[in-house]
Parts: C-alpha cells; sequence; structure tokens
DNA sequence: CGGTCCCTTGAAAACGTTCAAATATAGTGG
DNA sequence: CCACTATATTTGAACGTTTTCAAGGGACCG
C-alpha cells in the first residue's frame, strides 16, 4: 500500500447510532457471510472486535495499485471507488466501480498481489477484514471459501456488459438499470441513483465518450426515461430502461 | 459434460513417435508444472499413466457448456476450441480460442461448474487431467498451486485486449501479433499462422463484423504485412503490425 | 456437378467521435 | 461574500470509421 495516500485507519468508537448504521449496511453487505462466521466463532463477540472500521478516505485515495501486496478485503462502507487498469498515461481503462456495500480487492487472482488500481472518487469510508482473517475464517468454516468465490465471480459476471458489440443507448441503459438494481439490493431506493463518478469514467468504463454520454441522458431526458441533475438521477420508467439495454441484461 | 458430442477418450498406445510428440508437446504446454510434478511424485512414472490422451473430437464437439460440472483440466494438444458465453440466440459472445498447449476448463471460478461453453471448431485431440488429480497434486506439491492460478491469471490478462476503446485496426493487429507470440512460445513458427476458426468469429470475438475483419486482412496484405491464402496467414513484417496494435500490447 | 458455407467486395448509411466553444459548478483566497 | 480559477458538463457541427445491405466469387463435400 502506498502510505502517502492512505491515511491511518482507526476503530469507532461504539455510539448507538454508528451501531444501529453498521447493522444495517452489513445486512445488506457483500461481506455479510463473512460477518455472521465471525458472529458464529466469536459467540456474539462485537464484529468491532475484528472488523476494522476505517476513517474516511478523502478523494483521490488510492486504497491499493498494481503489484501491492494484498493485505485486507475492503468493504466500501460509504462513497464510490474506481477501479483502473493502466497508468495515468492516458490509456487507462475502468474496470468497475465499487459503492456501499461492495467488496474490493479480490482481483488479486493469484494470491498475493492486485492486478488493478483502486482510487476513491468521492470521500470514501470502509470496512477492512485483515486477509489473515479472512484465510483463517475460510479454513475453520467450510460454506465461507464458497462464499468468497462467489463474491469473486459475481464480481466478474457484471464485467461481461463489457464484452459483446452494444450501441451506446444499450450499454447506458445497462449501466444504469445496473446501478438502480444494485442500490435495490442493498436496500435503497432503486430509481433515486447517486453516480459518485464523473461522465468521463463513466463514458471510459462503457467505451464511449464522455460527450456520448452526456447527449444520451439528455435524450432519456427529453423521453421522460429519467430525470438529470448532475450526478443525480432520478430514473422514471425502469421498464422502459430494461427495453433500450435490450439483450444485454437478459441473456 | 454432454455425452451426445463427448465421444469416449482412450489412452494413447506408447509408440515411439506419439511419445516423442507428446514431450516435445509437453515442453511447451500450459500444463508442464503439472506433468513436471506429476514425474516428481510418481518417480518418474510414465505421464500416460495418469494423464488420459483423448482421441480425437470432430468439429463442432461440445467439450462443455454452461453449467456443466467441472470435471477436468483439458490441454489442447491439436486443433482449436472456441470458448463463449450465451447461446446460440445469434448473441454470442466469444472470449477466446485455445490452440495447442493451451489449457482449458479453468473458467469455473465457483471451482464446480463451468461458466462458458467450449466447442472445437476443427478436429480436436486433448490431454484430459480429471480434476481430482489436480486437486490432489496441488495440495501435495506447494508450488503448484500458484502455477495454476498463475495459468488462470495469465488467461484473463490476455482477455484485457479486448477491454478498452481501439480501432479495428488496433484490435487486428493485436489479435494477430498475440497468435504470433503464442506459436512461438510454444516453438512454432512465429510468421506462419493457422488462424483455427473463421472470420466471424475473429470479428465477434474483436467486436468486428467479417467485412470488416476481410478488408483489413486484405489491406494488411495490401501493405506488405502480411499474406492471407484462407486461414493460413503469413507474418511479413511483425515489428510494422506491432506498430498498428499500439497501445494495446504495449501497456 | 450441385449445394452449402465461407469469404470477399462495393456503395450507402449510421453511429459515434472529434473539435471547438459555451455554460455550469466547486473550490480558493481575497 | 465575491471574484477568480480549475474542472466538469453540455451543446453544436463536421467528420470518419465501421456497419449494413446486397451481391458476387470460391472452396470443400457429398
Amino acid at each position: 500500500m502506498h502510505n502517502a495516500t492512505f491515511p491511518k485507519s482507526r476503530k469507532l468508537p461504539l455510539v448507538l447510532s454508528d451501531d444501529v448504521l453498521s447493522q444495517h449496511q452489513c445486512a445488506a453487505c457483500d461481506a455479510a457471510a463473512f460477518c455472521m462466521a465471525e458472529n458464529e466463532v466469536a459467540r456474539m463477540r462485537r464484529l468491532d472486535a475484528h472488523v476494522e472500521h476505517s476513517s474516511a478516505y478523502p478523494e483521490g485515495s488510492h486504497l491499493f495499485r498494481v503489484g501491492d501486496p494484498l493485505l485486507a478485503l475492503m468493504i466500501v462502507r460509504s462513497g464510490t471507488v474506481k477501479l483502473y487498469m493502466g497508468g495515468g498515461g492516458g490509456s487507462e481503462q475502468i474496470l468497475g466501480f465499487a459503492q456501499a456495500g461492495d467488496a474490493i480487492g479480490l482481483d488479486a487472482i493469484d494470491g498475493s498481489r492486485h492486478q488493478s488500481n483502486a482510487v476513491t472518487l468521492e470521500t470514501v469510508s470502509l470496512c477492512i477484514l485483515p486477509f489473515a482473517m479472512v484465510t483463517r475464517l475460510s479454513s475453520e468454516l467450510p460454506g465461507l471459501q464458497r462464499g468468497l468465490l462467489n463474491l469473486l465471480s459475481r464480481h466478474i459476471a457484471s464485467s461481461y456488459m463489457l464484452f459483446g458489440r452494444h450501441s451506446a443507448e444499450q450499454r447506458l441503459s445497462a449501466f444504469l438499470l445496473l446501478m438502480s438494481r444494485h442500490a435495490d439490493r442493498r436496500g435503497l431506493s432503486p430509481s433515486r441513483l447517486h453516480l459518485g463518478m464523473p461522465r468521463a469514467d463513466i463514458a471510459n468504463y462503457l467505451r464511449l465518450t464522455p460527450e456520448t454520454v452526456s447527449r444520451l441522458l439528455r435524450r432519456f431526458q427529453q423521453q421522460r426515461l429519467l430525470q438529470v441533475d448532475r450526478r443525480e438521477i432520478n430514473l422514471l420508467d425502469l421498464s422502459a430502461l430494461a427495453k433500450r439495454a435490450g439483450s444485454i441484461l437478459h441473456d
């Protein structure tokens, strides 16, 4: 890890509000299986004793870079993280975005070093599960390893949106719809979307230009499919949007 | 597996010619680590005692489909295998091609079921390493698991060619160049290329149309970069081709 | 030989990009 | 609080690459 951009983390004080927040988030979180398991093993000992709740990372913080050793599994509590490959030399390729409840750090397939970069696009807070703990729990609990692998494969499956030759309209529709379903799964409103990233990043991810993304959003708004307010999107007609997405999501 | 398209395999007779052939291939094979390990464990016992050498699969045979249980790690000995997702309903997406020395069957990330389809584009012969053997060896030999994971990650890394927004010329150049390097690594001529697949499959893989692939090949030929003879390509100017590929391969 | 599949080739059209400039927003320091 | 700067977004018009549509060869297999 690059300490220059990696602020020191600390355990959060156990005030009630934070505890409730934590529970709510954990219930709809990628790492729920881990936290449940931890509870079981520790006989209802407090999560906070094992999971490290980080302080906030300011926008632009690198959580890890290519080649960094894999130290921990991280769960985004709030904010948006951009995962990308290729240096800043104009040729970066965005692999995906992680928001509340998403796990990151699973890209290290060889089990030791990261294969992509992760940078915060907004102020971000994390739950940090030291990798040693993940490993220990995995060996103790049989079902857990499968959970971890499922998590990994789900991540990869979502990236299949990028494969295939689809129109700009299809890709943006699918992107918005996936964001919506993601929010829904996390217990948030499926229509109130918070894009944590600039247009340029959406464009890069979808293999388009920022101009095209902007124009499409405007068109969708004119067609009453949604309302745009900077990075806040209000989806008005999910089924129509699904129709635009076409074959990307159904297959 | 679908037995309808999966002919019964047998162990090859140990005639000298085949043995030599086998050794030659194994030396430049994705599974070399496994075969070495096997030799070590078995105290120089013959490979053939453990690795199942399949009979030939005719063109169009499905080696596995989505959802099939993962039974074996397969190494292509000759021929070309197409890996793809999405049903035949006009919307298939090709994920890659496997030729001599390539390992297939590693797509089953959750460790139990295949996540893609594999079909032979030509007559294909395989080495089959039953998954139980792979698992057993992996647990006995520490370095082996890493070898397997490296194999997996290399496979994934090569698919990053598909990410990113590149021109048709860049993508086709990169494709040919990767084929060339692949052949070189396997001990074959880096200029004499045998594309095992139709133009339509190259196009699908590169997110283009068959027409565009055909036109580009013709243009490359006019520019003395290569010579085209049906599916046999003679690469005349690798460095010029690399220049066309541009940023795809260097990053 | 006849049929089928694959590949090629041409012309027109579409989609998305590029270039350029205006507008809006957030952040900063006076 | 305002002016000021940098960054992000929007918008327009022209352009270019790639696709689409259509038709013509060519190889292989029975």
